[in-house]
DNA sequence: GCTCGGATCTATGTATACAGAACCGTTGTG
DNA sequence: CACAACGGTTCTGTATACATAGATCCGAGC
């Protein structure tokens, strides 16, 4: 592996896992020691990280970016609009056989929820099979870009919030819902089972907000 | 001015106006020499097409990217989708005297698209101000940012039809329209308008594209 | 004549040295 | 006592040298 791509995913991760808290400077001599590397390879990173929003370049050195509630309205109106539309093509393209498994998996899940943290491993990584079995139904990669670029951030605000099972099992519910719409080709009802879980995502997400 | 802003806004400006065709190969010491700077900002610059999309890491080297005729249909669904929330925001939260102004002047478009070659250049200006009010009122920069990584794209995709002056007056035609129904704060009408828009002009680049 | 292997060469990835600019502390003056 | 100007320090921006990996080409062997 690249040290730049060394570098990048550290300090990604750094980021995202709010060890590197808003406003901190991230001056490169420093972190290049830390991480072991010289200045070139980081500055690649911190280009990637700056082009991503996760840092900004100020007038001296990059900062990490905050996050606040206004942040967070706006990512989620985004989010519905094009997680919404991605639901609505892969209700329209995608193979409603793919969607079927995946919605009768998400019955499932509420054991996974409940059974402990590698069980809850398990459900996490049903979640992101549904994301990318939409990626790949929508065949649209300027969108599925978008949507990526999109994910890093909101990782970041799912972060912020407490995921307890009982917010756990509903969006569970809430995403079989999606699943079973997608599978009938239902598009305007894959968009508004998006919807609807947005909203309840982005409710739980406020109500359990714990400012820093 | 930085070497690497430099270096980002000739290349940039090389891949939009077709100069640097797709599938050309970007090599590091000949673009460096070519633009007189040396490796290191010249990797920045390469570092930021490459986020933007409008450069390709392979193998040896970034490559320009290529858009095909699926590209354009797929930057045109998003197009629809990101603009057509903007439009809808815009008519909820924009200032109604602005969009009423731009709309006057809209409809005063056509003796500008036919008098000539600096009078047109008013009119790209005009309907950049619509852009940028719009940007302005959605008060949302995640939104504002997806919206002008689609634009770089966009005008890359501009550069393949002809537009003539009868195109040209619809369009302004359909714009005033669009600033009219945010002036009246009806946002499912500027999000009715912006569709009927975008489609419009997708089928005049589909049936203009010229195949290079 | 074709294929496989090695050597060479070229382009990228990384490190480092140097220059220029910005910021902070200090000092001098109003 | 406050504010501004100046100098030092530190950081970023750029250039260049070096290492490394991949590709290409030539030659030998089958």
């Amino acid at each position: 592996m690249r040290a730049s791509d060394k570098a990048y995913a550290a300090l990604r991760e750094d980021i995202i896992e709010w060890r590197l808290l808003p406003g901190t400077v991230l001056a490169e001599v420093e972190q290049s020691e830390r991480l072991g590397i010289s200045r070139t390879p980081l500055r690649e990173a911190l280009s990637r990280l700056t082009a991503e929003g996760l840092t900004a370049a100020g007038g001296r050195g990059v900062v990490v970016t905050d996050i606040s509630l206004e942040d967070i309205d706006e990512l989620f109106e985004l989010r519905e609009t094009l997680e919404g539309k991605a639901a609505a093509l892969a209700a329209e393209r995608g193979d409603a056989a793919t969607f079927e498994r995946l919605r009768n998996e998400l019955l499932l899940a509420p054991a996974l929820i409940t059974g402990g943290d590698p069980a809850r491993h398990d459900y996490y990584g049903l979640v992101g099979r549904l994301d990318a079995a939409i990626d790949a139904s929508i065949s649209n990669s300027y969108l599925a870009q978008a949507m990526r670029s999109l994910r890093v951030h909101l990782v970041r605000v799912r972060r912020l919030a407490a995921d307890d099972a009982t917010r756990l099992t509903a969006a569970a519910a809430e995403h079989a819902t999606i699943a079973e719409a997608i599978a009938a080709g239902n598009s305007r009802l894959a968009e508004a089972a998006t919807t609807v879980h947005l909203h309840r995502s982005l409710s739980h997400i406020k109500a359990t907000h714990t400012p820093r």
